[in-house]
RNA sequence: GUGGGUGUAGCUCAGCUAGGUAGAGCGCCAGGUUGUGGCCCUGGUGGCCGUGGGUUCGAUCCCCAUCACCCACCCCA
């Protein structure tokens, strides 16, 4: 048998209504912010992520779908989005428009990890750029943004963790201080921290290991080495941010795992998932563009983890995402099919959900039915109703049942569904 | 990539600890007469026991391998 591949999976409902919902209130937040969908190949050539993102991270060295094409090209499939919208700016010389540009994209994206709660080989991602500036009110705009969104969708508690991991003049002076406190307390550390302390120092800051923290917490402090540029821009930001009662976590030992951050990083948390407790995770990334070989252009962005997203939403609401029929048209007998489908199309045409079956079947059958699809309604079409033109219009939820002319039915259905709390 | 756990009907699981080719609940289908669901009753449907080897007269059960899923490490969204 021919199964789904490792770490993919087949995303049914309800939980596929819980992502339209999740990507309809994004479009709709994101747009008041003034905000325009881009979308971007899911492949490109490898090369793009290996300068942007960096060649010695994990998602590249060891993560990446990368193969080649018939002409012998590098393909990769997008490990993230980030790397291609700043290509897309680039490529198609948007410097040359006025003012930022804001974009935000919803697609899958694939790296090669060991799936887990919360992991997944395709998953899918939420995120948002703004390009063309580096002034820290973009920083808070961006930030508030995502977090008018959480609100939104009513996902609570969260934490805002932010930090500001310094650029290309201050970070080295820090790299350089760190390794050298933690050099001096090598072999007390545990083996991942040795290893890190080779392959990228400032992953150490973010190690779990009990034992390791007294050390870590005497480690120099990445708030302390930035120069002065930096200081004032992650002091502006701090300052916007507490003006727009946005709460927040300062967390020095928070950095992020693509190397084209720069400045300002922020992640979101949430105790409701498992291990794998990041919602989202962005940051300010200067250098990207001119990585790549294009002009200096400044950038900042985030992207949302939708599945998790998607799993903690369902945890806090777990009706999200059901939506059934409001209608169950029944009819009894093959001579009464052709006017059932007609008052079908009539229900349909005025944006009723309605359910209706080809095979005939005895009125008990129909209800029973209706009952298991949870349809709010079933019509009733049968001879009597077709000669009187008053048809059945049964409640499924008390049982009552009236009987309506044609014209009755669209606004007796849509009225009660007012009423109704059923969320999209 | 590393570790631990799990793979038996559509679903949730039992049986497997003294090896003899399988059970429950739910679901599904049909009835309990004529055009009214949810409850109840009756009957029925349903599984090469993840896959491939091995041991054995015989394996769902023991051994080996492999694959998948779950959780954790790692990493990140």
């Amino acid at each position: 048998m021919i199964k789904a591949i490792r770490g993919t999976r087949d995303i049914l409902p309800p939980e596929s209504g819980a992502f339209q919902y999740v990507e309809t209130l994004a479009r709709e937040v994101f747009r008041v912010f003034n905000f325009d969908e881009i979308r971007t190949p899911i492949f490109e050539s490898a090369e793009l992520f290996a300068r942007s993102v960096g060649t010695e991270t994990d998602i590249v060295s060891k993560e990446m779908y990368t193969f080649a094409d018939r002409d012998e090209t590098t393909l990769a499939l997008r490990p993230e989005a980030t790397a291609s919208v700043v290509r897309a700016f680039i490529e198609l010389q948007m410097s040359q428009e006025p003012g930022l540009k804001r974009f935000y994209y919803i697609g899958p994206m694939f790296r090669r990890e060991r799936p887990q709660k919360g992991r997944y080989r395709q998953f899918y991602q939420i995120g948002a750029e703004v390009l063309g500036g580096d002034h820290p009110a973009i920083d808070a705009e961006v930030i508030e943004m995502v977090v008018e969104y959480l609100n939104r969708l009513g996902i609570r508690p969260f934490s805002l963790l932010l930090n500001s991991i310094g650029d290309s003049k201050c970070r080295p002076n820090f790299v350089k201080a760190l390794k050298a406190a933690a050099g001096e307390v090598r072999d007390k550390l545990c083996e991942n921290c040795q290893r890190r302390l080779e392959t990228n120092p400032l992953r150490v800051l973010d190690c779990k290991v009990e034992s390791c923290q007294p050390y870590i917490n005497r480690f120099p402090s990445i708030l302390e080495y930035l120069c002065a540029d930096c200081q004032a821009h992650f002091s502006e930001l701090r300052g916007l941010l507490d003006a727009r009662g946005i709460a927040y976590q300062i967390t020095p030992r928070m950095v992020r795992g693509l190397d084209y951050y720069t400045r300002t990083t922020f992640e979101i948390t949430s105790d409701l998932l498992g291990a794998q407790n990041s919602l989202l995770g962005g940051g300010r990334y200067d250098g990207l563009s001119e990585s790549i070989g294009g002009p200096p252009v400044k950038g900042i962005g985030f992207a949302i983890g939708l599945d998790r997203f998607v799993m903690v939403l369902t945890q806090i609401r777990p009706e999200l995402g059901m939506d059934r029929p409001q209608v169950y048209v029944a009819w009894l007998g093959t001579k009464t099919l052709s006017k059932a489908y007609e008052l079908t199309r009539m229900l349909r045409r005025a944006g009723v959900r309605c359910a209706i079956e080809f095979d005939e079947m005895k009125l008990k059958k129909a209800l029973s039915n209706a009952d298991r699809l949870k349809a709010a309604f079933v019509l009733i079409v049968g001879e009597d109703e077709i000669a009187k033109n008053k048809f059945g219009l049964k409640d499924m939820k008390g049982g009552s049942q009236v009987f309506l002319e044609e014209r009755e039915l669209v606004t007796r259905i849509q009225g009660a569904r007012e009423g109704s709390a059923v969320p999209a």
